[in-house]
DNA sequence: CCGTATCCCAGTGGATACTG
DNA sequence: CAGTATCCACTGGGATACGG
């Protein structure tokens, strides 16, 4: 970008592009099934099916979808070992472990105030 | 719950039902525009057309809709002034306010790993 | 076992209009 | 200005089947 050598930082353009990216990752990302996941895999690495079993009421296609989603955003490995049946395994990489420690706040965050919201909840319906 | 009273733990019935309120909140609050309604609510107080005009791309009705549930689960404060024409305000409580801290570091995330990301994607497409 | 493709329905969410 | 209701297009996501 020809601009950028006339000053160190971002011009305009760059910013409002970093800022839709941003945005569009946020979007990618923010959603249960792919939180639910990477929470899921944790430190461990999985079998689809064993992320499929720890994951209550997700469907085989959100799975793929998500997995792949994920994959293509760099925060998980994806590993196929050639034997016959077919095994996949996935891990988080460095950024999916990164974001998976926010998550866990997240988590901690809906155990701490699960009181509060149930409290709040009751208030709210009546 | 009568069980209760022979041991100091939650009983079975109790931690199936904690999990599932749990997760019902998760997957209430693990969406696009409600993290994004928190993260522009920050510590500020803004109206109902502040708030809209804060998140590029949200509808009338996703806003309404996601700050009535922010709002049942006790994240949000709603304060109407009876005034004409009525001016509706809203601000995040204590809990609204601890849950943005984990989203804000969602956001860092993206930030920090947005270079990562869009070249795992080139990999990834190519 | 894992992935992709196809079909299909229910529910999401946008646009609009009306009320207080 | 904010909320609710109605309508409807559309797609998200489940079920299923087949391929590698």
């Amino acid at each position: 970008m020809v601009t950028k050598q006339f000053n160190g930082s971002l011009d305009e353009a760059d910013l409002t592009r970093a800022d839709s990216l941003a945005r569009e990752i946020f979007s990618d990302i923010a959603n249960k099934w792919a939180l639910l996941i990477i929470e899921s895999l944790g430190e461990r690495t999985l079998r689809f099916s064993e992320v499929r079993a720890g994951i209550e009421g997700i469907s085989h296609k959100m799975l793929t979808q998500n997995l792949r989603m994920l994959e293509r955003n760099g925060l998980v490995d994806r590993t196929v070992h050639a034997t016959v049946p077919p095994k996949v395994e996935y891990t988080l990489t460095e950024s999916g472990q990164a974001l998976r420690v926010t998550i866990d706040g997240m988590c901690d965050w809906t155990h701490t105030y699960l009181g509060h919201i149930e409290e709040s909840r009751r208030r709210f319906d009546g």
